[in-house]
DNA sequence: GTTCTTATTGAGATTGAATCTCAAATGAGA
DNA sequence: TCTCATTTGAGATTCAATCTCAATAAGAAC
């Protein structure tokens, strides 16, 4: 976590009329020094290991309150569970998601980011977000055989 | 529902050695019956209220055979519950979904999908799927002012 | 049509991510 | 330091989806 970070998440903090507490401080430091997609259940138990108790709920309070202030991005790969990612000084990209092993590798192209546009304008939507998710077989797990277990 | 469809949907429970029972034809029906995006409960409580007495659990169970195999299509929208839709004789298409009311309308766009290939490739990703939403204010709800309540 | 085997059904229990509740603890302004 | 609204933690609750298991019924064999 960097003291620009640290320094934007005290900011939002302020501004919003939150407390500054060890526990969303340490929750925040986490999802910083990390640069996976982690569901919040992962960095609760992360956190546990580093003997930092901060609860369940507040883990996933804190989580809401960093995506509500945009610290941090959020998706949603079909399985029932968020998964958190650094955000703070990215920018947008989309992802690349192996079926087999679960890697997610980012991608940005803005000729699909252009045609998405005239695609929201010709509908008539006035375009909020987006979410494009590819998903199949990455390097690795494409030469290894499909098991029968 | 189509003679077609339920001669296919016949040949599918032939072929997996599944049983052709009046529930699943009742749920298949029900499907093919509507161009909607359907919740399973939404499914569940369609029948009942046509006294089709068909349990929840039975529906969410169909729902798995028809999606595994290719009946019917499914997304995720990201509240947590998957939505089906009619699938049978369809081609694959991308959606549009208002935010505020949720009508889906759905897209296709050639250039996106070769576009997507490429990306694919180049990252060495063997592609199986891909899920592309665009979220937006529709025609009508853009016209609305903002509720504070 | 009858019998037999096995898949299916329905009701309710269970799971798991996420949210809620509420008493105790604590941040931070006065 | 005092005060008080906010936050925390533990456990309860929610909700979609899945599981369990006894009762039922499909459909093959005769
Ligand atoms: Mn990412
Ligand atoms: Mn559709
Ligand atoms: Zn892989
Ligand atoms: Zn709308």
């Amino acid at each position: 976590m960097t003291d620009l970070e640290l320094k934007k998440f005290k900011k939002v903090l302020k501004d919003e009329n939150l407390r500054l507490t060890p526990q969303r401080v340490e929750v925040f430091r986490e999802v910083c020094n990390s640069e996976e997609h982690r569901e919040a259940e992962e960095i609760y138990l992360a956190l546990r290991k580093k003997d930092l108790n901060v609860s369940r709920s507040t883990v996933y309070r804190t989580m809401d309150i960093l995506y509500k202030y945009d610290l941090v991005e959020r998706m949603d790969i079909g399985d029932g569970k968020w998964r958190y990612e650094h955000w703070l000084n990215c920018h947008h990209h989309d992802h690349l998601i192996c079926i087999r092993c679960g890697t997610i590798v980012e991608f940005t192209n803005t000729q699909i980011e252009e045609i998405q546009k005239d695609v929201a304008e010709k509908f008539n939507y006035q375009l909020v977000r987006h979410v494009h998710q590819l998903f199949g077989l990455c390097k690795q797990c494409r030469k290894m055989p499909i098991s029968v277990n």
